[in-house]
DNA sequence: AGCACGCCGACT
DNA sequence: GTCGGCGTGCTC
């Protein structure tokens, strides 16, 4: 504002800079150049209008420049600059410049990316204050006879409670507790007992006081304190229970008594509420926005205004929110680090937890990469020093022990319908305690092949490379990767026979199960279908929480952020398949879950058991869960992967490509391969067709490209993808996928 | 991505 | 003789 008057005033102080380098949202690695020579430096980060071809576009002003290397006749001078928000932060310009280098993505995509929706349109935004109230105890109302309130209006008493405990709660947080909270709060205001409060950005920060630590907590969090200042890549390996989430907050409180911001990212949006919770009860007077796709464009755009405006302390978010402009951040905190949802599998294939931590790097912040089970590339930076390990092994909650872990041999167990003896007794004895027991297994639907028995026809999607699974409530037959829904046929279609069957076990057909053999038990079934519906899967969480479920059958939906307190028994199906997988990662990826998945089992005073159905007791990876050992099975992962040459051993890059016709993609995959310069340092592979060879009616083929060293393979991905943009395409789509986690 | 231009097959 | 197919190329 102030330069900006004394340009006008005294333009000879500063040089004419007429050229304006804007990002636009194109598939075109340039950024493209216009005339305003009205722009000075303060507008880099500005959003600017210019006209693109025949229509206006909003871009990004990337550079303000003397000249342009664009012939003087092309230029065409810019329609409007934007000053509707202060211009993005030059931190942040650099963080999609790393973005686009890194991942090979256009700019100006990686950077449109970056902005709210309501910021990438062509119309200014008409900024409301974003000033947020929140409700505060009066005197009146403390003193107030409160229990005139009969017991029965729940919101009400609820509400007082909260407001007894800290004082003040927010918009956000009453909504949280009940829909009928604000009426409520309007009723407490007409009586005087509260009175409604902007949440003053710098207001001094209370923190409700929190639960001791144990020593492990206290030297994890004394550690990080210590260098709270500056860069550090810490990663906080803390098994289920033993409380992260409590050294979050407490690292919270130390930057916000600094005034600084912290950014925490999350892998699911369904993550998002408790977490967000847990803060707003820690931290009633702070300001705390959630960003995630699911939020409405208003709500997104006020949000982020916050976080850019510094007003913000707390940002809470899924993968998107590490591009979120931070002007005062003070610290990142990525929880379940290892989930591959901070991937994006499409578009700008950019890993969320790696642009964090080199967003961590750029602003010379601490990052904590908070795990039960760290991703194997995060535990061996972690063992060779690269990061900082830190350790949390035992349970917080006093009591609380690890669930024991047990095999079920089905080889030699008698099992029926999917279930054994020991599962079923077990169960039994879980019911006869009045306490929960969860039945986990990876598959939906009722059964995942449809067979006939007469000639072996199996039903398989017609778009993708895939079996349809048996959905036999609704009588259909689905794919679960496209979508792609039929009827049950009454018939084989090949050989006419009848005798058409379903093969292998789902959720609806354990559930089945489950009904027939305990026809008292409450069964609940929780996967995608179940939950499908709205508010479904709040609602069966109340359903457990209220002890109206004795069984829960289950997907992974389950293993995931929640705690059910009265859970006993967990019982484990059909997870043999992926110890021999062709992927990689496979092995990695079912430890995981199944660690999270036996850590449902048991907490508060509750003993936990584990029971794992599986052909092959004596399996590495079953003999490390059984001990809680995730440290020694990754070390053996670890020289498999070094042994074979996977990472972190090595760095990897995939190109991608899908075409109508494999052919196509093939002979594109191969004339790529011609063009690369070939080295001792980095080595390409042959195309081959992915692992889903058919996806949605498209054709898919990969070709595999790696190093030893990142930089290595950075220049050479660099130097190919110059000449990538000039094969020919015909009818094929082609991407490169750096550090892909999918094949 | 959009949107032009451009060169070959079935229609008023 | 045109209408329109989608292959190729450009957008500051």
């Amino acid at each position: 504002m102030l330069s900006n008057s004394i340009v006008q005033i005294c333009p000879n102080i500063f040089p004419i800079m007429p050229i304006i380098r804007v990002a636009l949202d194109v598939p075109v690695a340039t950024l493209f150049d216009y005339l305003a020579s009205d722009a000075t430096a303060q507008d880099i980060g500005a959003r600017v209008q210019v006209p693109f071809g025949r229509k206006l576009m909003t871009g990004v002003i990337m550079e303000v420049s003397a000249c342009s290397s664009v012939s003087p006749g092309k230029l065409k001078p810019a329609a409007h600059i934007f000053h509707d928000v202060p211009p993005l932060p030059l931190a942040l310009l650099d963080l999609c410049r790393f973005c686009s280098d890194y991942y090979h993505h256009p700019l100006g995509e990686v950077m449109m990316n970056a902005l709210p929706g309501r910021l990438r349109s062509s119309k200014p935004l008409v900024q409301k204050s974003t000033t947020t109230f929140q409700f505060c105890f009066t005197d009146a109302g403390r003193a107030a006879d409160t229990a005139s309130i009969p017991a029965r209006n729940i919101v009400q008493n609820h509400l007082l409670a909260r407001l007894r405990e800290s004082g003040v709660i927010s918009h956000e947080e009453a909504k949280q507790l009940s829909p009928r909270a604000p009426k409520a709060l309007q009723k407490f205001v007409t009586l005087g007992w509260v009175k409604e409060v902007p949440i003053h950005p710098a207001s001094v920060t209370k923190a409700v006081s929190g639960p001791a630590l144990n020593t492990e907590q206290q030297s994890a969090l004394a550690a990080i304190a210590a260098d709270i200042s500056e860069f550090n890549a810490w990663l906080l390996h803390g098994i289920t229970g033993s409380g992260k989430t409590e050294v979050y907050l407490r690292l919270i409180t130390l930057l916000l008594l600094q005034g600084r911001q912290t950014l925490v990212l999350v892998p699911e949006i369904s993550l998002t509420p408790q977490l967000e919770a847990v803060f707003r009860a820690r931290f009633p007077t702070t300001l705390l926005v959630c960003l995630h796709s699911r939020l409405n464009a208003s709500e997104r755009v006020n949000g982020w205004l916050q976080a850019q405006q510094g007003e913000a302390k707390i940002i809470l978010g899924t993968r998107l929110a590490v591009f979120t402009p931070l002007p005062k951040l003070g610290l990142i905190i990525v929880d379940e680090e290892q989930d591959g949802s901070f991937k994006q599998q499409d578009g700008l294939r950019y890993s969320a937890r790696d642009v964090a931590i080199f967003r961590a790097r750029q602003t010379n912040v601490p990052v904590v990469l908070g795990s039960a089970t760290p991703s194997l590339e995060s535990y061996y930076n972690a063992i060779n020093g690269r990061y900082r390990m830190l350790r949390l092994s035992s349970r917080a909650v006093k009591n609380a022990v690890l669930p024991t872990v047990h095999c079920v041999d089905t080889r030699a167990a008698k099992s029926k319908d999917g279930l054994s003896q020991p599962l079923i007794m077990a169960l039994e004895k879980c019911l006869a305690r009045n306490q929960q027991s969860l039945i986990f297994l990876n598959r939906r639907g009722y059964a995942p092949v449809l067979l006939c028995k007469s000639c072996a026809w199996t039903a398989t999607c017609h778009r993708c490379a895939s079996r349809l699974v048996v959905h036999l409530r609704e009588k259909q037959l689905r794919c679960h990767h496209c979508g792609h829904q039929e009827r049950f046929p009454s018939a084989c279609p090949e050989c006419g026979d009848q005798d058409i069957v379903p093969f292998g076990h789902g959720t609806q057909r354990v559930e089945a199960v489950l009904t027939e053999r305990f026809p008292d038990a409450r069964i609940l079934r929780i996967d995608r279908d179940s939950t499908r519906l709205k508010d479904g899967w709040e609602r069966m969480l109340k359903d457990i929480y209220e002890q109206r479920v004795d069984i829960l059958v289950g997907t992974q939906i389950l293993a995931k952020g929640h705690d059910f307190p009265n859970l006993s028994l967990v019982g484990i199906l059909n997870s043999d398949a992926s110890l021999f997988s062709t992927d990689f990662r496979a092995a990695e990826r079912l430890f995981v879950q199944l660690m999270q998945v036996a850590g449902r089992a048991g907490r508060a005073n509750i003993a936990g058991e584990v029971l794992i159905q599986t052909e092959f007791p004596d399996h590495p990876l079953y003999h490390a869960l059984r001990r809680h050992d995730y440290d020694t099975l990754a070390q053996m992962l670890l020289t498999e992967r070094k042994m074979a040459g996977f990472p972190p051993f090595v760095y990897q890059a995939l190109l991608r490509a899908e075409a109508p016709q494999i052919n196509a993609a093939l002979d594109f995959l191969a004339s790529a391969a011609a063009m690369a310069e070939s080295s001792r340092e980095v080595e390409v592979f042959d195309p081959v067709p992915a692992q889903m060879a058919r996806l949605k009616g498209l054709e898919r083929a990969h070709l595999l490209v790696q190093s030893g060293s990142r930089k290595k393979l950075q220049e050479f991905l660099t130097a190919w993808h110059t000449k990538l943009v000039t094969l020919p395409v015909r009818k094929v789509r082609w991407a490169l996928d750096v550090d892909p986690q999918e094949f």
